[in-house]
DNA sequence: CCTTCGTGATAACTCGCGGTTATGATTGCG
DNA sequence: CGCAATCATAACCGCGAGTTATCACGAAGG
């Protein structure tokens, strides 16, 4: 019945004392402001100014509605300011998933710059397998997910991916990793074939599913002596001799390669990496500042080229 | 930039959690919302709704605008009701302004009915002669004012009484006061002229100026003894056997007549008595309602047959 | 597995709110 | 007694905001 319209024009009466003053300070032409309280007065059923010869002044009921005025116009631009932080990152907060191998260097780094060009920008981050992560986001809890996909399959492997949009961060080589007194720890390039007898060390279940057709191209059924969720444990395991393992490059990097051997694969092997996030999400301020963010740091490594 | 509808709209999605319910609980289409999301959505430049699957949950800016419209929204309601409460008489003020004799009893009358009928309405009362109330109605001190014109003249005398707007209330009067021992206080009816001899006690100056007019309409001048703006005065003077006073009944009626005997003149004259607004206020439902109360007071009076 | 139902999206149409310009009527002032 | 400033009114009009009709799709169930 009575809007925020009408409450701007009265309390610009209010303040500027007459229609024409009023008009002009709201950006509005005369008539138009003569219009609007006639409208207003035909729905309250109540007379709002006092015409006094060429001036006016408000009724007890204009002044209600003026003084109310001043209450909904604060909340709303309130709201409005609110909003347009959000809509400016000078705000606004972004919920980010990412595999636990990637949150050693790759989100670090996005996150830090991030922070530096939107540092009001809140994150909250927290660990989980693309599965995971996949579902979260398809549940609402998380807006933005970084999954892999070894070359050849999908970031969900039974998933519905339409909903989602995908886009590629980089490349990951998964080299072999092996003990230095290994045999063919010289060799700069490994052909898979060559370690088909060598008991293996398996990851996340994905991994080992990887590991699993990655040998089965080469001729043969690995034997899997370890299984573990944590590559740290699994580098532990190749360092002490118990095994060699497929392990990703972004691993490797992040940890102390010491006393071990990592020789990339003949023919290569790689997974990509993946930003997930939806359609809507992403044209939430924060969250499309963190994919740019993820992008650039994913560029900035720069060790295998990103495929398109 | 963004108003009421589009808070409401907000709210109700984040109350009924679809664009459907929300739509129905608004008494709009499902289209509507959609469409006003879209607009909200392209105005603040932010997502506002994520679509999950086939239900809708608010983003973290959608969230903010249904957060303040309960803000803005109770502030709205709260003008509207305060208004719709002046419009529906359970509040409002209206100043009142009348000369004096009438307080006696016409506007006591009035009030005393206006408070049973409106007890919440509340009246600002202040005595003034008629060029005082006209005067504080076109400055807007004023909403009601009660005046009198003697009979051929007009209420404002070298007023512009274009703006206001004149109801007659009643017709008061004028009689011939004198002490009791009076040679003429047997007659029932007095001829102004067998008194020209006497020495008069006039009142306030418009009344003297009729004094004058009707002493001339007679054929004499009066000999003006004591002058004063108090009726009581002019009471205890005439029956003080001091002079005799030309004096309204509506003045009779509310002073002790005792020691005082009045009778009507020849030709019989009279003033009238009439309610003065403006346009503009007379739409105040406050003013309104005084307005007809005091038309039923002097109505409830009818010793003397309104005049249209 | 396929159908069905309920959800939101889209298109096309319409109406009226709320602005404009042009002009008139008054009032108060020099 | 014009002149200037104010509000009112009329005629026009664009676009916001609703409608109906229809489509696309996801979830649930026989």
């Amino acid at each position: 019945m009575i809007d925020a319209a009408g409450l701007r024009v009265m309390k610009a009466i209010a303040d500027e004392g007459s229609f024409t003053a009023a008009a002009t300070s709201l950006g509005f032409t005369q008539p138009a402001i003569s219009q609007m309280v006639r409208r207003l007065e035909q729905r309250t059923g109540t007379a709002l100014v006092e015409r006094l010869g060429r001036n006016v002044r408000l009724t007890e009921a204009g002044e209600v509605l003026a003084r109310h005025a001043v209450t909904v116009l604060a909340a709303l631009d309130a709201a409005e300011e609110e909003v347009a932080a959000i809509a400016g990152l000078r705000s606004g907060r972004v919920r980010l998933m990412a595999f636990p191998s990637s949150s050693a260097s790759l989100v670090p780094r996005a996150l830090a710059l991030l922070k530096k060009r939107y540092p009001e920008v809140s994150v909250r981050f927290s660990e989980g397998e693309p599965p995971e992560s996949l579902a979260a986001l398809r549940a609402g809890d998380c807006d933005l997910a970084v999954a892999f996909a070894y070359e050849g399959t999908d970031v969900g492997r039974g998933e519905d991916l339409d909903p989602f949009i995908i886009r590629p961060l980089m490349d990951d080589e998964v080299r072999l990793a092996m003990p230095p007194d290994h045999p063919l720890a010289a060799q700069s390039v490994i052909n898979l074939a060559d370690v088909a007898d060598d008991p293996w060390i398996a990851g996340c279940p994905r991994c080992r599913g990887h590991l699993v057709t990655l040998a089965h191209g080469a001729g043969f059924s690995p034997n899997v002596a370890f299984e573990t969720e944590d590559y740290v444990a699994v580098l532990g395991l190749v360092r002490a001799g118990l095994g060699v393992a497929l392990v990703p490059d972004l691993i490797l990097e992040a940890a102390h390669e010491d006393g071990i051997v990592a020789r990339p694969l003949s023919p290569p092997s790689r997974r990509q990496i993946h930003a997930v996030t939806t359609e809507d999400l992403q044209r939430v301020p924060a969250v499309a500042a963190t994919l740019e963010a993820l992008e650039e740091s994913a560029r900035s490594r720069a060790k295998v080229p990103v495929r398109s």
